[in-house]
DNA sequence: TTCATATGCGTACAATATACGCAAAAAGTA
DNA sequence: TACTTTTTGCGTATATTGTACGCATATGAA
């Protein structure tokens, strides 16, 4: 036995919304097992390195992104055969991004980066389906009662685009007066000035999410929940 | 640098409730760098042994506990110093037993066990003390959403069992007629024909939890979720 | 017996969820 | 221009659920 130390790594699930879809961000593999192939960006933690520091230098090194939101999603390490080289437990991280707001290219540690639709994705190296899928039942999950569609949306934004994007993600048709009333009673938007047409119809009023307003809100007891119709 | 690797480990915040209060398993260590203190249960991970094992090895190990329920809780890494030996990765499990049906005793790797009563927990070597109070979270909002309070609780018993152990875990008092009114309407549990007196008054209705019964009706759509007065 | 205590069931009211109608404001089209 | 189609913004009626209790019943204790 060469080597009896299990390896630890970090992995990514980055989301981003765009033309009506919810996409994962992967890296075309320029070393390691998998070379060329399809993969979460992500990489081994170093020795004096927090995890969640790990996470922010791969994507840097490998996609030049900056998330906008990122949380622990859980570590994999009962498969002991998940890494065909050697014992790897990995924890993965969720993170949210406005692809709009973020060039990603390869950079130092990847051969390409790319957005996939997450209902194209069908088999990847790894394990990492499965991350994908446990991040998207986090995601689906959050929705509900965590403002967390705002980092996916623009900062300006008509009421169309949040349904649109509550649909998309939880794959189910949503009542659209309801949800408008239900998001406006929470008092976590703003109403700008400005509207905005969206192809044909009347044109939607433009808001802005007030974060420090519901951080307010959240700590005297306010809790953000959706139900659907 | 004698050595570069980081080293993983598992610990186990194991809850059991009783006498009216929530408690959590502790050792006293045999080993490691706070010999004679009280630590979580835990230890590291073998080369070819997946997490879930790792754990429940070593609560065999140290005290000879065997679980109702366990879950993964949160892998803490990002303090490089939290073992003031070396750099150490540990994920987090969240256990849940009915201390009546296991007999703790140290086993070949702990010096002695024991129940702490949760509000008693002043502060713990490493950062055990977060791990306790990150599990102590994930307990109290999942007792809102999933029926684990039935693994703390004995097989049979009556509907003041359940009050308490909801009101003693989530540190609040709860209506007692609209919590049992809730309850029942889910359907998931049997009346048994056993009557049970605790102290004076009108003795109550001795319940079991109908496990196969929820799990059927949650696969069918039904979700358990519980509000309080 | 009488009292204190805990249980089991019920009822009235408030709050929220759900279903859906409809006028207003735009783009497209004859 | 006038008419149709589409999307928006706001409203209202009803069903469902949450909340606050009242109260008779069954026990142990005095």
């Amino acid at each position: 036995m060469k080597d009896q130390n299990i390896k630890l790594a970090v992995d990514a699930v980055v989301f981003g919304y765009k033309d009506d879809g919810l996409f994962v961000l992967l890296v075309k593999q320029k070393y390691g097992p998998f070379i060329n192939q399809w993969v979460l960006p992500g990489g081994f933690v170093k020795h004096d390195e927090a995890l969640i520091d790990a996470v922010y230098r791969e994507l840097l090194e490998e996609t030049n992104v900056e998330l906008d939101y990122l949380e622990q999603l859980y570590t994999f390490g009962d498969d002991i055969k998940r890494d065909p080289r050697f014992r790897v437990v990995s924890v993965a991280y969720l993170g949210l991004v406005n692809p709009k707001r973020v060039s990603i290219k390869p950079d130092t540690d990847a051969l390409d980066v790319a957005w996939f639709r997450v209902d194209n994705i069908e088999i990847l190296p790894f394990d990492h389906k499965l991350i994908i899928d446990k991040g998207i039942e986090r995601l689906q999950s959050k929705l509900n009662y965590k403002p967390i569609g705002f980092d996916l949306l623009d900062d300006e934004f008509v009421f169309s685009d949040l349904e649109n994007l509550y649909r998309t993600i939880l794959c189910r048709d949503i009542d659209r007066r309801n949800f408008r009333k239900k998001i406006l009673s929470f008092g976590i938007l703003e109403e700008t000035k400005k509207v905005k047409s969206v192809g044909s119809g009347r044109p939607g009023k433009v808001y802005t999410f007030n974060k420090v307003k519901y951080k307010e809100l959240e700590e005297s007891g306010f809790v953000f929940e959706i139900k659907f119709a």
